[in-house]
DNA sequence: TGTACATCAGTGAACGCGCGTTCACTGATGTAC
DNA sequence: TGTACATCAGTGAACGCGCGTTCACTGATGTAC
């Protein structure tokens, strides 16, 4: 019990953390994989070689960059829903929660944004695992919800990843308007705009929640 | 009369074309950014310099290409919102339009997939202006439809982002779909059951589009 | 507490390699007469 | 039709540069006794 991680250890660490914090900054303007190594451990104030003691390679970086930005994220939706039954205040919220998460880690989610289809495979997969993993708990979550009685565990699935992608593109949204704000765009929607647009969506696909029927009810006739 | 192109300037439209398609099949695999100069022109055969000859750099290329795979696509969902009145045909007609699309020119739509969130600005502008002009086309043609009455102009183009939206979801889908299939995962959806949740979704928007009210009819009350 | 040895995060030199861009060039195509 | 000159798509050599990875190393931290 003389110590519980060790200065070695919390070192490692402490290096390991700013190499990530680093590779998020030096991704704001291009993507992983024409991040550079050197580049990367030259930002830090390391050794190049000092990578290799923290991750296989820049992909496995990557990897650890998608835990850290959405791992942290997972039953945040569900607890606002069940948080409370209006409706009206629920989108709000949730509208509410994407706006400040991008707004307090920016850089996080452009990462997200642009590694979602890009050319590093393993990176590509881990975000699509967590994206399934938060599909399944909002699914999850509208199941137990009263409005949800006679849907099927289908298309419960098909509702929940349907939210799940407006959340992506609203976040999505939300860094756009910070950049038109940033470059000085004049035309382009602001943040509080983006909000309304999605919140009139989150509206629109609730009032189709509402007097969904099933899917296809009569298929081949 | 001689001659409507010259022999020169059909050689240097060949060449040109080789390069894109050669760009296309790189992109398979990586990103634009990290795509380079050398590598494109030894896969066409032509020497490194020869590229200059038809763009200013990489990121000219890129643009190229977004013209390319978009700048065909313009008028296709407003024809299609304007064949028929049957919701359901129409719904099934435009998933099929988009599943055809992405099995005929996959690496197309890859390609915008990966590039509109990426490292290379004038591309990500590109890509942005044209989603814009999709989303007013199909903004127009709702606005022309009986069920839009009263529908004012800002909830048209709510309305008009959210079917575009959903439509390069699908497309994204789709391409999942045939990557899971041709690395022979088991589990993952197939090129069906993509189809089937996209005519759900397109059915629960739909049915929110019918019972839509307007925006926030009473704000701040 | 003190000593002797083990561990291992970070170092720094060295490697071979492919990169983007420049430049003056060549020779087929185009044009003027 | 024939000739003389202009254009310009594609060439090939050369440049300096930063890259990822290897390797044997150092010296502070950790551990056994």
């Amino acid at each position: 019990m003389s110590h519980s991680v060790g200065v070695r250890q919390a070192q490692k660490l402490k290096t390991r953390q700013a190499l990530l914090d680093a590779a998020l900054r030096l991704l704001e303007h291009q993507s992983l994989s024409s991040l550079g190594l050197r580049e990367l451990t030259r930002a830090v104030g390391v050794a190049p070689t000092a990578f290799y003691r923290h991750f296989p390679d820049v992909a496995g970086l990557g990897v650890a960059l998608v835990e850290e930005t959405l791992g942290s994220l997972h039953g945040l939706i569900g607890a606002i829903l069940a948080e409370t039954g209006d409706a009206e205040v629920r989108i709000a919220r949730t509208v509410e929660l994407i706006a400040r998460h991008v707004r307090e880690q920016p850089a996080h989610f452009r990462f997200i944004a642009r590694e979602r289809h890009g050319g590093v495979g393993p990176v590509r997969a881990e975000i699509a695992a967590q994206f399934d993993a938060f599909t399944a708990e909002v699914a999850a979550a509208l199941g137990r919800e009263p409005v949800s009685a006679g849907w099927s565990e289908e298309d419960l699935h098909m509702l929940g990843g349907l939210y799940v992608e407006h959340m992506v593109m609203t976040a999505s949204a939300f860094l756009s308007a910070r950049e038109a704000r940033e470059s000085g765009a004049p035309e382009a929607p602001g943040e509080e705009q983006v909000a309304r647009t999605a919140r009139d969506r989150l509206r629109l696909v609730s009032l189709g929640r509402l007097h969904w029927a099933g899917r296809d009810p009569d298929p081949g006739h």
